[in-house]
DNA sequence: TTAATATATGATTATATGTTCATATATTAA
DNA sequence: TTAATATATGAACATATAATCATATATTAA
């Protein structure tokens, strides 16, 4: 056992901890990694991310509020529908470094 | 109902969705974040960073084997002590920068 | 060889998570 | 108002996940 020169080391706060590991649980689902790569490219209602990716609405929602909890997409109405689109420009950076990460190697 | 213009969209296929998702769930649980940033200071053992975040050895082992499998660290044997280190920058990249972004915010 | 130490791993269990179903709510048109 | 359409939500269920316990494996020292 030879646990020589200890560093100083730094430990994450819980507060931090938390932040971070629920930020990247929301890109560690595909349904939510599909429904954030559809909206990184337009702004969609419910129905519309609903067809488009073949989900159920009611998963759709769902989903949709986990998002909308961290803050990671925000929405408007328009009538009976409402339009989601992105809200978080670090996180979608990060998605779409990994997405371009993950096919080139 | 107005979906008018509709833009030529694309679908993340499916091994890339597998390959982001995975790494974002390596990222997503606190255990495997603490050790993460300690690997990010220092090289470890299994033992110490079993005794530094006072964590199980067979928790320790377990989530090594699930980021050794990702290949987001790698391990050298010194005598019967095994010694665990980062192996993935883009990833710790991400990482430290969603760190900063959380207590920042 | 045996004992001691470090790490890995299979099985179990408790909890977390994602989807589905049924239904509630909200807006608009008739 | 009622009907139609869009979205939200609670409950139930099936599956995934993380931690623990017991034990196996591997290395070194005696």
């Amino acid at each position: 056992m030879s646990d020589s020169t200890p560093i100083d080391l730094e430990e994450l706060d819980e507060e931090t901890l938390f932040i971070v590991t629920q930020t990247f649980k929301a890109l560690s689902d595909p349904t939510r990694v599909r429904i954030l790569y559809l909206l990184s490219q337009q702004e969609s209602s419910v129905s519309h991310i609903s067809h488009t990716l073949s989900l159920q609405q009611s998963t759709v929602s769902h989903q949709l509020r986990f998002l909308k909890n961290l803050r990671l997409v925000t929405h408007r109405r328009e009538g009976t529908s409402i339009y989601y689109s992105i809200d978080d420009d670090h996180v979608m950076r990060m998605l779409h470094q990994t997405i371009h990460h993950a096919q080139h190697d």
